[in-house]
DNA sequence: CCTCCTCTAGATTGATCGCTCTAGCGATAC
DNA sequence: GTATCGCTAGAGCGATCAATCTAGAGGAGG
């Protein structure tokens, strides 16, 4: 069993994850982590906003750690791209459509009210635009273009879960995956051959 | 000034898509709506629930008229959809990065605690779905095609949205209409002319 | 042994939550 | 006139919120 504080602030990102933020309670998070009350406040003094905080990046690091997972056991950058919204929409189905983007929610209802909540979720979707830039150009996409393509594929990713968690389908992912992995196909097929 | 029961839905509709629903409290809802308290459970005796749901409705219909004002006063679909996403980034940059979709995160919120609001949401969407299939339809893109293209074009908005709202930038919606225009030319394109 | 310090443990606080309740206003019907 | 009914108006309910407070358990260092 790890640590009280580690315990809290990966109850917290998986709560966040399902209910939002201000849907979850301080109290509901000390019983899913099995922590005493008191410890929150002792090991995170800002109090909910910096366990907040720490549960965005905490989240936003483990689903960083999926990318390497992926493209490292595909064979080509637009197979990993397929396996990625693949592997989400198994991920939904399996959670009955409770566990899609581990921040989304929590970025929506932050964004205009908390400005250290907001510059958390911005902190990590910097860091997955950068992680997944970097395999756009490692396939001799240019660094502009790549982040552009990565942007718009986590932008397909996040709007694609919005849609499939309301209407409880898969197909939005589908879709969305097929339609980015297309546009990096063509950029893939754009590039000089050396 | 409108009847009390319809100022009660806009600014529920208004509240829910700037903070969330559970971040919104129903005497904040009636202070905005400047309506007495009970009238809110007069009219919605299903409470914040029921209220929600309307809002919700409200929302999604009013955001579904966007489609012909935009549609309509562009030359054809792609510049259409060029225009759309380009009116959306507008007033995210007037609204101060406040008002992007306004059911996105009410959708996330709730599609995992509340089965009458995930409905609302569903509803909504595949309204949305339904309106902007028509218009690919309309340029000659088969019907199994114009859906997946108005999904993937949705899905991208709202992404684009939760990335800008982060991010403070427009640069998301620039990129995910960009790819949205660049899909749809392709499939008008494709269509045998005549 | 004792002291120090970190962390546990939860009772308690004031504020706010969604909601219910009663009281009364004002227009219509008879 | 007055009874009825739709709606206004807000006080007050129990529950829950984030947060504070005190008290003590348990290990480390002397």
């Amino acid at each position: 069993m790890p640590g009280t504080r580690e315990r809290i602030v990966v109850e917290s990102a998986e709560l966040f994850r399902r209910q939002g933020y201000s849907a979850t309670g301080v109290k509901q998070i000390v019983t899913a982590a099995k922590a005493p009350f008191g410890s929150v406040y002792h090991f995170f003094p800002g109090g909910k906003e910096q366990l907040g905080a720490e549960a965005i990046r905490h989240s936003g690091k483990l689903y960083e750690q999926l990318i390497p997972v992926v493209f490292d056991s595909a064979p080509d950058l637009v197979t990993a791209i397929r396996a990625f919204f693949t592997g989400a929409a198994a991920h939904l189905v399996e959670t009955d459509y409770a566990d899609a983007c581990p921040i989304a929610t929590v970025a929506l209802e932050v964004s205009s009210s908390s400005e250290p909540l907001r510059e958390a979720c911005a902190d990590v979707f910097e860091s997955w635009i950068a992680a997944g830039s970097e395999r756009h150009e490692a396939a001799g996409i240019t660094p502009e273009r790549s982040r552009e393509l990565t942007i718009a594929m986590i932008a397909a990713l996040e709007g694609a879960f919005v849609l499939a968690r309301a209407l409880r389908s898969t197909e939005p992912l589908e879709i969305a995956g097929a339609l980015a992995a297309d546009a990096v196909q063509a950029a893939v097929d754009a590039v000089p051959a050396g």
